[in-house]
DNA sequence: AAATATACATAAATATATTAGGTATTAAAA
DNA sequence: TTTTAATACCTAATATATTTATGTATATTT
């Protein structure tokens, strides 16, 4: 797990290029996906992500579906009209500065 | 300039690789290092960077010297022993955690 | 002479995420 | 079969980093 201030930000544009790549998908897979992705690296705590989600939602950036399996809900969310137009953009300025960022810190030798 | 959230939590591994490299530099001159490095893209505000030069002195990562130019005050900073231990962890730290941004939003096609 | 750049600093407001708690169902292990 | 772990949602109090706004003062440029 990497220190806490470094993935501060990072949440959002993390949920919008998942569900961008993955159409629709609820907040526990979310936590799971990104664990896996990023071999436990980064684990969302789903206090910051149910509150950023609605926030989303608010938003109109995301839309939601109730699906019901067995007795127990799932809430889907995926990208609206709206939020496929915001989300390239945001996605790309998270590029952008990751390249930004490799220009300060320039690995000394390591590239492949 | 990106987004102000995107900027969170790089601000203090940003200071410490300058002064990895610099060896010495004041604040004024980080902020100004920090936009000509990134073409304009990270603009440090003082707000933020002061106090955090101050809480890294606290912590004993960076000792101060004070120099004066004409009647104007430079206050130049610097890693100590201690700091120097610290700092190339933390630099590693970020690297990888850049890596493994760069692996979820997997840009498609352009690899240098 | 006025405006801009250099150089430090702090304080209130904002925003995000952590920590900690809660409910409930389903599957696996003891 | 009972307990534990995993699935799945949620919110509230706390902590903390950064922005925004402000302040002081000197040096340089227009």
């Amino acid at each position: 797990m990497y220190s806490k201030d470094l993935i501060k930000g990072t949440l959002q544009p993390i949920i919008l290029k998942l569900l961008e790549e993955n159409n629709k998908m609820y907040g526990y897979e979310i936590t799971q996906r990104v664990k896996e992705l990023t071999n436990g690296k980064i684990e969302i705590t789903e206090g910051a992500l149910y509150p950023m989600l609605h926030k989303l939602e608010a938003d109109k950036i995301l839309s939601t579906e109730k699906v019901y399996i067995g007795k127990r809900v799932r809430k889907y969310y995926h990208l609206t009209q709206n939020g496929k137009q915001v989300v390239s953009e945001k996605i790309n300025e998270l590029s952008d500065f990751l390249s930004t960022m490799q220009l300060i810190i320039k690995p000394k030798t390591n590239m492949i």
